[in-house]
DNA sequence: CAGATCGTTTGTGTAACGCAAACCATTGAT
DNA sequence: ATCAATGGTTTGCGTTACACAAACGATCTG
């Protein structure tokens, strides 16, 4: 009936760009984070745990999307470097309590400045301002995701 | 000794973060897509395709970065479902040019607005704008990242 | 002709999962 | 006090997506 002044373009789906950048990422990440005796996969977890100061490991699992054993395996090895610790929470004590540890943040911290080479390699498309605008927005699209987990868990507007 | 305006703040990683999204944003396509017979691969091998119009399945495997033997079967899959199609090239016919067919087009269309709601659910924190944004920056880099592959393929500079 | 290259097949290994079952410690409701 | 539900853990099994190596046919190139 009308037509708007912005045009009506169907949006892009963006799924296929992230799986293929990613990848890119993730392959020569591998190599990077091997001495420190790191995977991809324990760094998302680190991350995730300092936006989060400490979580349930349910809450993690969660947000991960990941199936509760292997979180356990996950945090195992986490907990054995030493990045991570697990403190039985005071209200309930069958839940663990997981937070970064000193020694975890640190490492997060030299493992980011490690793969600033990976990103300069496989973002080199992009000017910082660009590679900032790309980081923010990812921010806030997994933010989000963790206060729908989190509105999911408590399943009341409590969060 | 001189301090420029500009904060000069350490960039920030976001291979965790990409990890992060997309990992959810895989899981639920795999069920979106697997009524249509395509995994996330398989569109993450179309949507090249669709770029770079017929490219030689070495070519491929590079911009993939993926091991060719593995594309072989990637290929093969998607070729007995009729969405591609191997020719062998004219110039040297070792090489097979690999295209995407009418039907693969439609095919890659057809999932791509199956996967809408996969995306509003994750990216759902991101307005329209900001996932257009999202969009592009993600289409540059991995569009950078096949010139790269293009340039090492050639090895000079007639890209 | 000889050696390299492209694609293919087969076979082997590994990592990252998901899922189910059984277990313990703890909680909360009756 | 009892008993079911819950959080975490372990074990074990199956699957998928790879990487890597070896050997082959067809083809190109010197």
């Amino acid at each position: 009936m009308s037509e708007l002044p912005v045009v009506n373009q169907p949006p892009h789906r963006c799924g296929a760009l992230l799986d293929h950048v990613t990848r890119r990422i993730r392959l020569r990440s591998e190599s990077v984070l091997a001495p420190l005796g790191l995977r991809p996969r324990h760094l998302v977890a680190l991350t995730v745990l300092r936006d989060r100061r400490g979580c349930s490991q349910q809450d993690l699992a969660k947000t991960l999307e990941m199936d509760g054993t292997n979180v356990v395996g996950l945090l195992n090895d986490l907990e054995s470097a030493n990045l991570v610790e697990r403190r039985r929470s005071p209200e309930d004590r069958r839940r663990h309590i997981v937070e970064l540890t000193d020694v975890g943040i640190k490492q997060l911290v030299k493992a980011e400045f490690a793969l600033a080479g990976v990103e300069d390699d496989v973002l080199g498309g992009l000017d910082p301002d660009q590679r900032e605008t790309l980081y923010n927005l990812l921010y806030l699209a997994s933010s989000r995701t963790e206060a729908v987990a989190c509105v999911e868990a408590a399943n009341v507007d409590d969060c």
